[in-house]
DNA sequence: CGAATCGTTGAGGTCGCTCAATCATAGTGG
DNA sequence: CCACTATGATTGAGCGACCTCAACGATTCG
C-alpha cells in the first residue's frame, strides 16, 4: 500500500470528485494487487495489448497516446497523481492505447478480472467507475474541442489551465505554481503541433505577461487573461461532484 | 416503441456489439418512455443544461457538439440510427455538450432518474452501459488522433471509412454505399476543417478515383487505397464482442 | 418562379510546419 | 573539477496546408 504521501493524493481526489468517505476509500486501496515503481519513459500498457490492467497512478506523471503506423503520436491525456490509467481500454477486447510513464512514477495495479468482478458485484463500485469514465471522457472532449477548433495560443493556455486545475484537486498546484515535467515535444504531441511551434506558443505566452517558465514549473501570473485568451470557464472541473449516485445500493 | 424498420437497427447493434440475447433486448426496449420524432436542426440536449435524459436514436443522424463562446463549432461525434445519446452527459452534473439532430429523426427517451436506478439495480445493465461508454470513447479517441495528427486529406478519408462501419453495423450499408445526410459545413466541424477545405478535400479524393459522391450519397470506389490513406485499420470497429461481462451476474 | 440553402471555385493571406543550426542543462566518466 | 555527451530548448528562414473572403452554380422547397 502507498507509503502515504502518495495515497493521500488518490484519496483526496476520490473523497473530493467521487463522494467517498475514507472508509470507501480504504476499501478501494484495499482490492490492489501490487504496488510498482516504474522508470520514466516506459510503458505501461502496449497498444492493442490484449487483457490490460488497470492502474491507479499514485506518483509521477503518465501519457496516454496512440502511436500511428507513421510514426506520428497523439498524446490523449496526461495522468497526474490519483488518475485512473487504462480505464477505457480495459472493457475493450484490446486496449487501443498505449500509456507511457513520463517521469519516474508508482502506479498500483488492479487486475482486469478483479475490477469486472468488483463492478459486477457492488453496484456502488460500478457506479464509481462509471463516473470515473464520463470524467475522463470529458477531458478528452475538451481536447477534441482544444485541436479541432482553437489556435495554438489559445489550445496551450486551455491544457495549462486545466492541468493547473486537475493538479490543484489532488494539492500539487499552489498560488498558480506546478510542475509540469513533461517536453515540448509532449506538449506538441498532446496539442496537435510541432515541437517548435509550441516553443514558440510559450514564448508568446511569457511576452504577454500571461505566465512565467522556470525548469519544468509553470508559474500563472495573469489568471483572468489566460482564462479569457482560453475561453476556459472558471471552476469547470469536477469541482461539483458526481451527485449521489452510488448512496441507495452501497453493498460492500 | 418503434415500428419495426428502426426498431431493428438498435436491436441489431445490441446483439451484434454487446452480445445481447433477443430477450434483453426486448427487456431495454421496454425500459423506454416514450418516442419521439424531432425536426431536423433541433436541440435534443442543451448545452450546460441540467439534468438531461438520455436517448435512443432510431432513426435518422444527429451530432453530439460543443459551442464556442466566439461561435465556433466541434462536432465530437455523429450519432446514426441505433446509436446512444447523452451517455457521457448523464451522470456528469451538467450536460457538457449539445445534442442537435441532423435530419428528421426519431428517439426513444429514457429519463435519467430510471437509467440510475436501472445501473444500481441491474449489474448487467451496468456493465452494458459501461461498455457502450468505452466503446463511444473509443471513438472520440479516434476523432482525437484524426484531427491532432493527420492531413485534411487523411482525416476525412478516416471519417467515411468510420461511418461506413458503423452504418454497417445497422445495416445501413451496401456495397460500400451509403447515406452521409450531412452538410460541408458540418463535416468542417466534425473534422476541424473550413468547409471550403472539405469541399476540395471531397473533389481530391473523388479524383483519386478513391471515392463518388452524389447527392449525400457516397461511394467507396478503391477501398483499400483509401483505407491506406487513412490508415483505417480493417474490421477495426466493434466487430469484436465486448467479452462476456454480464454473463454471471445477470439479473433481471 | 423566387428564395434559401448548400456546393463549388478562385485569389490571396496566414498560421503553423520543416529543416537546420545554436544554446542551455544535466549527467558521466576520467 | 572538467571535458564530453545527450537531451531538450530556442531561434531563423522558407514553405505549404489550410483559411478567409467573395462570387457564382446547383438544388430544394414553398
Amino acid at each position: 500500500m502507498g507509503d502515504g504521501l502518495e495515497e493521500s493524493a488518490l484519496a483526496r481526489k476520490l473523497r473530493h470528485s467521487l463522494d467517498f468517505s475514507d472508509e470507501d476509500v480504504a476499501g478501494i486501496i484495499a482490492l490492489e494487487e501490487q504496488e510498482l515503481a516504474v522508470a520514466p519513459r516506459t510503458e505501461i500498457v502496449a497498444q492493442d495489448s490484449g487483457d490490460p490492467s488497470y492502474f491507479v497512478l499514485l506518483r509521477g506523471w503518465a501519457a496516454c497516446s496512440k502511436l500511428l503506423p507513421d510514426g506520428r503520436r497523439q498524446i490523449i491525456n496526461f495522468a497526474v497523481p490519483g488518475d485512473f490509467l487504462g480505464l477505457r481500454g480495459f472493457l475493450l477486447p484490446k486496449a487501443d492505447h498505449a500509456i507511457v510513464t513520463i517521469t519516474e512514477a508508482k502506479v498500483s495495479q488492479f487486475p482486469r478480472q478483479r475490477m469486472l468482478d468488483l463492478i459486477r458485484d457492488n453496484p456502488r463500485f460500478g457506479a464509481a467507475v462509471l463516473w470515473a469514465l464520463s470524467f475522463e471522457q470529458a477531458i478528452v472532449v475538451e481536447h477534441l474541442v482544444n485541436i479541432g477548433r482553437r489556435s495554438a495560443l489559445e489550445r496551450t493556455a486551455h491544457l495549462l489551465l486545466e492541468l493547473e486545475a486537475r493538479l490543484g484537486l489532488v494539492g500539487l498546484s499552489h498560488d498558480g505554481q506546478f510542475e509540469v515535467p513533461v517536453t515540448q515535444e509532449d506538449l506538441g504531441d498532446a496539442l496537435g503541433l510541432s515541437t517548435v511551434h509550441v516553443n514558440r506558443v510559450l514564448r508568446q505566452l511569457r511576452a504577454q505577461g500571461l505566465l512565467a517558465t522556470r525548469q519544468r514549473r509553470v508559474e500563472i501570473l495573469d489568471r483572468d487573461r489566460l482564462q479569457e485568451l482560453a475561453q476556459f470557464p472558471a471552476g469547470s472541473l469536477g469541482h461539483a461532484a458526481a451527485g449521489r449516485l452510488g448512496q441507495k445500493g452501497g453493498a460492500r
